[in-house]
DNA sequence: CTTAGGG
DNA sequence: CCCTAAG
């Protein structure tokens, strides 16, 4: 995968949608090929649009929308396949355009309408008739000076310091340069300070100009978006499609408090921080400012992030992750270096730090909360507390064998952030913009106030602390500073405030064997025969196609049944009621059920026509 | 964001 | 359920 590169790919094939499917016929309704097909596609385009330095292009949205809106949501895919490889590829190369074209966002601009349609996009119609999408796509691509050097799988039409060179020397630099596994657990930390506990948390890199940040989306599991969203405000609004990309990663993620495997309670297993300081980044001699954040996950995340437990083939993370699981909370810093061999001399501007910032940790959020309260509101009153925490403007601090860096201004050789280190102890913290002062930023949250109590419960109360008590178990560390600080105002009158400022240890997060850590699938929810039959009931009055529709009558509250569920169960519907009743699984439906389905499928969108007539 | 359909 | 082209 390393070796990954345009020239490295296949000749491309030819796209599902040339093909039959099913042995049902080519599909000529839509276009159906894969994202490496449009990879390849814009690959090209691209390459010969940056060779012709032809930047005189028309702008026509219809054209790129498509591939704008794949390249756009490659973001999100978590897999590191090949298809996302290619589309981290075409993502580069849309950097590249916008910089030479200066078109923005994304690639709507950069498509000759004419060119494009006729000999370039599968989905217009142009092309269609052009008879190429029913032919060898090789030989179309052969056929088409536009597009001359896809063949082989290589673009060469795209400036190789435009697509390739610069991977290349990232990987390079990560293979040949020293760096360095940084974990933080709040137990070193406090360890090492023998002190009252912070926000421990990424972010170790906001006040260091030079360096770039990975986030990682990894959906609910992710510990929240106030990280990202903090990232991007520290790094300022990146440039052109990464505002969008960025978005939806702090889009994607929200707080969950969860009990974990453990029975901790944590917003552990998936986000991962990595951090990279990177003096040199050999992209182009153009000035490059952006590097979009899946080029750092698809070459660091190998060391550390991907998840499939043991099955890194440098066995970088395994053996940190073995270290982290081991001491239980002790120091989960050190120097991975499994990728690298070789010394690295303190002073040498190649010395790369590599951070890695694996999830944290409410160590204690105790709810005060009526017996009579709902689940939902429950929930809410955690994330609000949780919230609030990282809502109030946090900034970072960071450890050097326990002590508070406070000169931004040092090298991180000078500050013994090194490979030399790596043995030392290394932690981020992130603190209460007011730590110092006996107000919290709670004090101004007074439902907050009045929910959450740190520690005694009140009775009649549901103590929600059992669990994480006997976290704090696993953490004594925790616990002596929180003795330790008895005398600490903030314990006497409000002791809510202590939360934020104990809180948020990183941990290391413990993946639950056989989940992989993104790309989460929802768990499966049969359909009962009830909503079966409200489902029946709302399309026979309302009729097919009108699926929004159908979720807000008969779904409203079920906020697990997308409209797009609805409409999968009502195509799983009908295909039940065509198949004989021996190949039906699941719970049955009823016949008279699966009757109606037959019916209101035959009708189809009346509901739609009394609405719409005409 | 919704719809429609293939996977 | 997921993914995503199209609108």
């Amino acid at each position: 995968m390393m070796d990954c590169g345009f020239n490295d790919y296949p000749e491309p094939e030819v796209p599902r949608s040339c093909r039959s499917a099913r042995g049902r016929g080519p599909i000529t309704k839509r276009w159906e090929g894969n994202r490496k097909h449009s990879c390849e596609i814009l690959a090209s385009v691209a390459g010969n649009l940056l060779e012709k330095g032809d930047n005189s292009l028309h702008t026509d949205a219809s054209c790129g929308k498509n591939l704008h809106d794949a390249c756009d949501s490659v973001i999100s895919k978590k897999e590191v396949d090949e298809g996302q490889f290619l589309n981290e590829e075409l993502l580069e190369l849309g950097s590249s355009l916008e910089k030479a074209f200066g078109c923005n966002p994304g690639f709507q601009s950069f498509c000759n309408p004419d060119k494009f349609n006729s000999e370039i996009n599968p989905m217009s119609k142009d092309f269609r008739r052009s008879g190429l999408l029913n032919s060898n796509k090789k030989k179309a691509f052969d056929d088409s000076n536009f597009v001359p050097d896809v063949i082989g799988g290589k673009v060469l039409g795209v400036p190789e310091r435009k697509v390739e060179a610069e991977p290349t020397e990232l990987r390079n630099q990560s293979v040949k340069d020293k760096t360095m596994t940084v974990t933080c657990g709040l137990e070193d930390l406090m360890k090492l300070e023998g002190k009252q506990p912070e926000l421990v948390g990424p972010g170790c890199n906001v006040h260091t100009a030079s360096v770039r940040v990975v986030s990682r989306d990894d959906d609910e599991s992710s510990f929240g978006s106030a990280y990202p969203s903090t990232m991007v405000k520290a790094l300022g609004p990146p440039l052109g499609t990464g505002n969008k990309r960025i978005k939806k990663i702090s889009d994607s993620s929200h707080w969950r408090v969860a009990p974990d495997v453990d029975g901790n309670y944590s917003s552990t297993d998936g986000k991962v921080k990595e951090v990279c300081c990177e003096e040199r980044i050999g992209y182009t001699q153009e000035n490059t400012q952006k590097i979009y954040p899946f080029k750092k996950r698809k070459f660091f995340n190998q060391d550390f992030s991907t998840s499939n437990r043991g099955s890194n083939r440098d066995g970088t993370f395994d053996s940190s992750d073995k270290r982290i699981n081991g001491k239980q909370g002790t120091a989960a810093i050190g120097g991975s270096s499994s990728m690298t061999g070789q010394h690295v001399f303190p002073n040498s501007k190649e010395c790369n730090v590599k951070l890695s910032i694996k999830s944290f940790k409410v160590p204690e959020l105790l709810i005060d909360i009526p017996t009579t309260e709902t689940v939902g509101s429950l929930k809410r009153m955690v994330m609000d507390a949780v919230t609030s925490i990282l809502g109030e403007g946090l900034h970072v601090g960071i450890l050097v064998q326990g002590k508070k860096v406070k000169d931004d201004n040092k090298t991180l050789v000078q500050t013994g952030i090194s490979q030399y280190n790596k043995h030392s102890n290394l932690g981020f913290i992130l603190e209460p913009e007011h730590s110092q002062t006996a107000t919290s930023p709670f004090t101004k949250n007074e439902s907050l106030l009045s929910r959450i109590k740190s520690q005694a419960l009140t009775r009649h109360s549901v103590s929600l602390s059992g669990s994480v008590e006997s976290d704090f178990n696993a953490t004594p560390a925790l616990g002596d500073n929180l003795s330790n600080n008895t005398n600490n105002e903030s314990k006497a009158l409000i002791p809510v405030p202590r939360i934020s400022m104990e809180a948020l240890a990183v941990v290391p997060f413990h993946r639950k064997s056989g989940h992989h850590e993104y790309l989460k699938r929802r768990i499966r929810r049969p359909f009962s025969v009830s909503e079966v039959e409200a489902l029946v009931r709302a399309v026979e009055k309302l009729g097919t196609g009108r699926w929004r529709d159908v979720k807000f009558h008969a779904f409203d509250n079920a906020k697990h049944r997308t409209y797009v569920d609805l409409k999968d169960k009502w195509k799983t519907l009908v295909h039940t009621a065509r198949i004989s009743p021996q190949q039906r699984r699941g719970e049955p439906v009823p016949q008279g059920l699966l009757d109606r389905v037959l019916a209101a499928q035959a009708t189809g969108h009346i509901g739609s026509r009394n609405k719409r007539p005409k």
